[in-house]
This record gives structure tokens, C-alpha cells and sequence, in this order.
DNA sequence: GCCGATTTGTCCGTATGTATC
DNA sequence: CGATACATACGGACAAATCGG
């Protein structure tokens, strides 16, 4: 948990807006106000709202003020601009979650699997195939490639939990960035045969390449989704036009 | 087109980056190198080095530098963190738009389309119905509901080329936020009639509210996308656990 | 392992510009 | 026009991480 001033500001603002202290539309207080109550600097709290407006949480207006433009209803499980493992965000929907490993295997990177995931051919992998339950449902099916090289030692057993936890607090891997796409696909016969598909053919798919601090992509997932169950939230800001 | 000084230098290092300038895993010159060249404050340059960041383009690490991790091969079609119209991001993919407008009519919210859209019952609105074509595929069914107080004065021929440039240029709002939120549904005898969906029954939907200067959210939109050729990027970062 | 140089991260204070009312 | 509010920019200080000697 980042420690810094500005960061505590935003929580503090995040959560006063989330539980109702400044109403919908309402103006937050000035910057100058911010200032005396949080006793810090005007970039500091300016660093605080632009998170705020990164979150889609309020917007700023030159000569104005900034308004709250946050509604509870709109509240969902996925929230783009960060990266959050499944088991966070189902603590923070207050879920249970399970996770079954399908599949566990050491690989090298052929010229195929090159291609898709980005690894250099010859690359030693970890290839998993995991089903992620919520409250019960199978929701979503997950190829992970991991580099053996950053995720050592990875077992079958700490895939049933948390890879990410064993990553970052065990080996201590810093995940920084990840690129993200998102796409709709045809089932395949795997789908089919562990996700409850109903009348639909195809999925929500998230394909994703994450960095280590280092810069290396260690991972590549593929995060099958089952379309009724996906939603996936993403606030923006227009720079002007072209 | 913001004239601001980061904003420049932002500008400089995306295409230096994107020309292949400085090379994928290579370091980009120090802040103190960047501060000499642009000559500008240290400020400057960091905040155009995170604009960087927020694309995807470059991952800072304390301590050592800031490393370009852009891969032309992963361009595409659709950004995210922008708002960006169909025009504007067909310009930027050298193709082809069109767009029909296959219904216009001025309605007045009723429970239903007030649930749904987020306006309040009784609004009054412009609802369209519109296609796009990209290099002449049918590609997008849009839904659009305008506040006509905002709108006003919009045609069936204004509609038929930018609403946003009509918007932006001959109104002067200006638009600001906009929260989009993407999910996977079953098609429905419309999108069936209009678009070419293959063996898929259903399509990437992306439902959007967009807010003006004045907090007013003017803009409610469901893009229909037809599967095959809906892509949706976005970059994230991780700012630590939970 | 330690130290110093380099590099990014955080924070402060101040000045000026621009939009709103 | 003046007061208020946000936007941009500058300069300086210290902390934290990295790397080489």
C-alpha cells in the first residue's frame, strides 16, 4: 500500500465520496480548502483529484470547481486502469472465490505458441489452464504462460490460490504494467465443457501481457470469460480532437 | 489541440518512440537529459513522461530510468483512456467510414428508457439509430440518446456525418468525461437485419454516458460492435496489493 | 558490504495564465 | 472589473532505488 501523502488524500476523498458525505453533482471543496484541511501542498492535493478524475470519480472544471460525478448504481466487479487479481476483486464484492487448476505443465515456446503469447521461441514456460469459481459458478477460464525464469518454483498447489501473491510476496516480483485486449471469440470445446455457456456461442476474452520491473514480460494470460457474467468499466477524458 | 508545453514534449517522445528512435527495452535520456533538450522544469517533463506511461509506452523504474516497452506490432484499432469518435479513429486507421442513419426521432423519457439510459423521466431527447460502415462492412449499430437542451438543433443530415463536430464546433460544448462500460450480448432482429454476424449470436456491446463541461450528462450510447472485428486495448498499472 | 553518483519519486512554495461568476 | 477557481510552469529539497567502484 503506497504510503504517500498524496495517496492518502485520494483514499480519504474516495471514500468520502463513495459514502455519501458530498452528494451527487455536488462541489467538492476548492483546492485552497484542501490545502488548510489536509495541510500539504497545492500539487499535492491536485495529484490527489487527478486520481480522483482518473477513476471517472469526479471532474475538474477551470474557474469552476470539481464536481462529483459518481453513482453507486454504476458500481460493477471489473474496474479498468488497474491490475487486480481475481481474489481482489471478488474480497472487494464480497464473493467467494474458488480456483481449480485444469492443467499444469512445463513447456518450451514453439514457433505457435510464440506468436500468440509473445515469448520468444525457446522460452521455458509454465502453461496452466485454471477455472475460476464465484459464489459456486464457473465464470472464467484462464491460460497462463509464465516465464520459468521469474515465476520459480511455481507448483500446482500455489496456483490453486494465489500465483500473484506467491509472485510478489514470495519471490518478490514488482508487476508493473500490463497490456490488455479485450476481444469477443467463438467457444471451443474447453469452453464448452467447464463454463455453463447457456444459449451463447462465444466469450469475453481478455488477453493480457504483464512486465516485471525489470521490463521482461514474465506472463501471458488469456481470460476466458462467460458473457453473462462479464462486465468491464473504463472511465475516459477527451484531449480535444485531432 | 492542447498547446501546452508537456503536452509538446509529450507529443516529440510518442513519435520518436513510435518511429523506432529509441528502441523496444532501450532507455529513454534521464529527466535531467529531457530537461536540458525541451528546456523546461523537471515538472514538465515528468508529466509528460506519465501522459507515456498512461499509453503504455514506457514503464519508469526508480532508480534506473525509464525503458520503452512499445511494440508496433500490437497497434490497433480501438484506445482506450480516450474518447474518440468513429471518424476520428478511422482517419487514424487510413479507412474508409460511412454512416447511415437508419432511424431519427425526438422522444420523451419514459420509466423504461430512463432506467436504462440514467436520464430522468419526462427528458427530453433525441434518439437515433445508426450504422456504420468501415471500408464498406457493416460494423457498428449505435444507439444514441441526446438531451435535446444540449443537442439542439440536430438533424438527420448533421447525424449523418459528426454529431460530435456539430457538437464541439457549432455548439461549443464541450465534452469531457465519459464512462463506458463493455459487455457481451445476444443479438437481437436488428443488429441480425443490419449487421453481418456470421455464425455469432452475439455481439461486444459498449455502453457509454457522457457528461459536458457543465456536469450535465447529455449523451447516453449503446455501440453495438459486430464480434469479428471488435478489438478494445488498454493499458494498465498496478498500484500495489489491497 | 559500503559509499557515492545517478535516476526516479514525493513534496513544497511561488508565479502566472485562463475560465467563471 | 475584481474575486475565485483550476491549469501550467518553474525551482528547490529530500527520499528511495539502482549501479559501479
Amino acid at each position: 500500500m503506497p504510503k504517500a501523502k498524496y495517496y492518502k488524500i485520494y483514499q480519504n476523498l474516495k471514500t468520502k465520496i463513495e459514502t455519501g458525505e458530498y452528494e451527487f453533482q455536488e462541489l467538492l471543496p476548492s483546492e485552497h480548502q484542501l490545502i488548510t484541511t489536509y495541510d500539504c501542498s497545492r500539487n499535492t492535493v491536485r495529484r490527489a483529484v487527478s486520481a480522483l478524475v482518473a477513476d471517472g470519480y469526479v471532474q475538474t472544471m477551470q474557474g469552476k470547481g470539481v464536481r462529483n460525478i459518481f453513482q453507486p448504481t454504476l458500481q460493477t466487479s471489473f474496474i479498468l486502469g488497474g491490475i487486480e487479481t481475481f481474489r481482489e476483486s471478488a474480497a472487494r464484492n464480497h464473493q467467494v472465490p474458488k480456483t481449480e487448476v485444469l492443467y499444469f505443465a512445463e513447456i518450451t515456446a514453439d514457433q505457435k505458441i510464440s506468436s500468440r503469447t509473445g515469448f520468444a521461441v525457446g522460452a521455458e514456460l509454465y502453461y496452466l489452464q485454471r477455472l475460476h469459481y464465484l459464489d459456486g459458478k464457473a465464470l472464467i477460464l484462464n491460460h497462463n504462460y509464465f516465464l520459468k525464469d521469474v515465476a520459480v518454483g511455481l507448483t500446482r498447489e500455489i496456483a490453486e490460490n494465489s500465483i500473484y501473491e506467491y509472485l510478489e510476496n514470495v519471490l518478490h516480483v514488482s508487476i508493473v504494467t500490463s497490456k490488455r485486449i479485450m476481444t469477443v471469440e467463438k467457444m471451443t470445446e474447453i469452453d464448452e465443457k467447464y463454463l455453463d455457456l447457456g444459449d451463447y456461442n462465444c466469450l469475453a476474452v481478455i488477453s493480457s501481457q504483464t512486465y516485471n520491473s525489470d521490463g521482461i514480460m514474465f506472463e501471458y494470460t488469456q481470460s476466458r470469460h462467460r458473457p453473462d457474467y462479464f462486465r468491464f468499466q473504463d472511465n475516459a477524458t477527451r484531449r480535444s480532437a485531432i
